[in-house]
DNA sequence: ACGTATACTGATTCACCAGTCAGTAAGAAG
DNA sequence: CTTCTTACTGACTGGTGAATCAGTATACGT
């Protein structure tokens, strides 16, 4: 003899909800370690509501992954919309993408996506469009520094390329490895790659 | 009445066994679906087999690991000992580590492995070793084309970092979506960031 | 007030799979 | 040959967690 005993809200707010309860847990136990029952329990409600709204674990994760993705893509292109300086810009984007205690979840979320995505083509398209978007906020930057002419480089969105390849993979080594490679080291490193790369010096580039 | 059918072995031979059945399940079925009765249906011996010769699955996962990494690592450390050379080793070893149809299953396994390590201290120190592993050697080969006048560089190992850390962004790009970035446009990149980094020209280095 | 659409419950079902264990035989040792 | 160690079997257990569903209450329209 079943008995709701829970506020009713609309169907939309409660996606909106489980959205958000879906992406605490996920930061907080990993993206492998999270049961349906934990979002029920987050919210205090049965784990028959969450299948109520989403048909499937999967496609419950799939809606979060898509809306974590929009969000942190649209944060990034409000904060650079802010400064008008490419230097400046550039100077935030490496900020935002490097690891750091607040972000750490965040990094370790997405490298789980990454072995996710190996299997399943849904996922493998909201990394994929993640991981363009970046690129094309950095293109757009260094574009914008080489007319000004703060930086230089032939082809601004091969550049994008390599220089959000290498955030990738030092990032890896910071989330995974930080007795090997600490966040300080990896700023220095991205520095001095841009510096290369955009035959530019950015501020505070203490050398490793 | 449970019976044995099958050839005795002894149990270092076995275990070698068991783990190249392992690492080939593993390369197949990927890290995150490989269960234990496929890596005895494998050899056609019982599941009670595997578990007699590691008594959980996660060892014999760690086991499996390790020796892959070392395999691996010493594959290109013979490699490169048999040429001269810092320019052609260093090619030979941008080439190793590229994806390429043969190689893609390699990589996805250590892209399993990054989540894996998220979670698992052990797992974590494998995936390291490996990663120093190959620093090490680029380190080595760009040190020696320093001081060959091959290459020039104030910081081999800050520069073996780079260069390894791109190699790992880049080829997750490859791996995960081929459709955005190609084997081809990857060594493009590596070569380009080489150039830059090394002051040199690799052969070969078309433009993306 | 009454009916109906819809949000919600929670016990239950179902499938999966690592790990166990009692029993069995090969082959080395004496 | 006998004994004893060691490799091996395969049915079974136990824990887990996604998904189901019959039943229940709420809110809204009429």
């Amino acid at each position: 003899m079943p008995r709701p005993t829970h506020t009713r809200i609309s169907a939309v707010e409660r996606r909106v909800q489980i959205i958000a309860a879906t992406r605490k847990v996920a930061l907080a136990r990993g993206l492998h370690d999270l049961r349906v029952a934990d979002v029920a329990a987050e919210l205090a409600v049965s784990t028959g509501l969450i299948h109520y709204h989403f048909a499937t674990k999967h496609e419950l994760l799939e809606a979060m992954l898509r809306d974590t993705a929009a969000e942190e893509l649209s944060a990034v292109m409000l904060a650079i919309a802010d400064r008008a300086d490419p230097t400046a810009q550039l100077e935030y984007m490496i900020d935002a993408y490097l690891p750091s205690p607040r972000r750490d979840q965040s990094w370790a979320l997405w490298i789980d996506v990454w072995g996710e995505a190996l299997r399943d083509p849904e996922i493998r398209r909201i990394s994929e469009e993640l991981d363009d978007g970046w690129v094309d906020v950095f293109a757009q930057v260094i574009a914008a520094g080489v007319d000004s002419g703060a930086f230089h480089s032939d082809d601004p969105v091969a550049a994008a390329w390599r220089l959000c390849s290498l955030l990738d993979g030092l990032g890896l080594q910071v989330v995974l490895h930080s007795r090997t490679m600490s966040r300080a080291q990896m700023s220095a490193h991205v520095r001095r790659a841009a510096e290369l790369e955009l035959g530019y010096q950015l501020v505070g580039n203490a050398r490793v």
